[in-house]
DNA sequence: GCGACAG
DNA sequence: ATCTTGTCGC
């Protein structure tokens, strides 16, 4: 599908944090995505070993999530894990691996976050503008942000709050288990992003085209 | 200055 | 993310 790459991705922290600065401005957390509009979801993952980053894509089709297409790049690993640049140490593979999709997926579900960032351009934002399609952040645990405790039950959530702003929720996609936090990446509203995530979630605590992703890029 | 810190 | 042993539960 088309691709729409913003700048380079070889530039120092410094750069990177301006980089995010500037394009934040461009991020769409107002759009509604209904339901019934959701056909194709995206699951995307990146797994790190030996200096080499193995990205995967897996496109399913709800609502028996059937594999329809699944994409995989590797590359070097360009860039140290340092919280909140993620998206320049994944970016490039995932660009990669985006390149490739022939198929055109409805949302995309990210290993990461979304708004839910210090500078609100996680790395489900950040590639949303890559892709200019509907993107969703779904971290297994916080970057920023504080939420209240929530019901034990699936489908329990609170909100996800830094300096007195909304920017997702914490979200049990599983009966007593760990909350996943939530956060619009590109081109949709939080609440879609909400319902969108319990309706690519089954039995697990991640939505079932992460687990897809995460198994297909393996561990190299 | 101290603590926090996606994957 | 990756490194790692045992352990609890379906």
């Amino acid at each position: 599908m088309q691709l729409h790459p913003r700048h380079a991705w070889a530039v120092t922290p410094r750069e990177a944090i301006a980089l995010q600065q500037d394009l934040k401005g461009e991020i769409d957390t107002g759009r509604p995505l209904a339901l019934p509009d959701v056909r194709l979801v995206a699951g995307v993952d990146v797994s790190v070993k030996n200096g080499l980053s193995r990205a995967a894509v897996v496109v399913t089709r709800l609502p028996d999530f059937a594999v329809v297409e699944t994409v995989l790049a590797t590359r070097p690993t360009p860039f140290p894990y340092v919280p909140g640049l993620l998206s320049f140490r994944e970016g490039p593979v995932l660009e990669e691996a985006f390149g490739k999709l022939g198929t055109e997926p409805d949302v995309f579900i990210f290993d990461g976050m979304g708004i839910a960032h210090p500078r609100r351009i996680g790395i489900a934002s950040h590639m949303g503008l890559w892709l200019e399609k509907p993107t969703i952040g779904c971290g297994k645990t916080l970057l920023v942000g504080r939420f209240e405790a929530l019901g034990p039950e699936k489908g329990a959530a609170a909100p996800l709050v830094d300096k007195g702003e909304t920017i997702g929720v914490a979200l049990r996609t599983r009966g007593r288990v760990s909350p996943v936090f939530i956060s619009p990446g590109h081109r949709i509203d939080l609440a879609s992003a909400v319902a969108v995530t319990l309706a690519a979630t089954t039995r697990f605590r991640l939505p079932e085209p992460i687990r897809l992703a995460h198994a297909a890029a393996g561990t190299l």
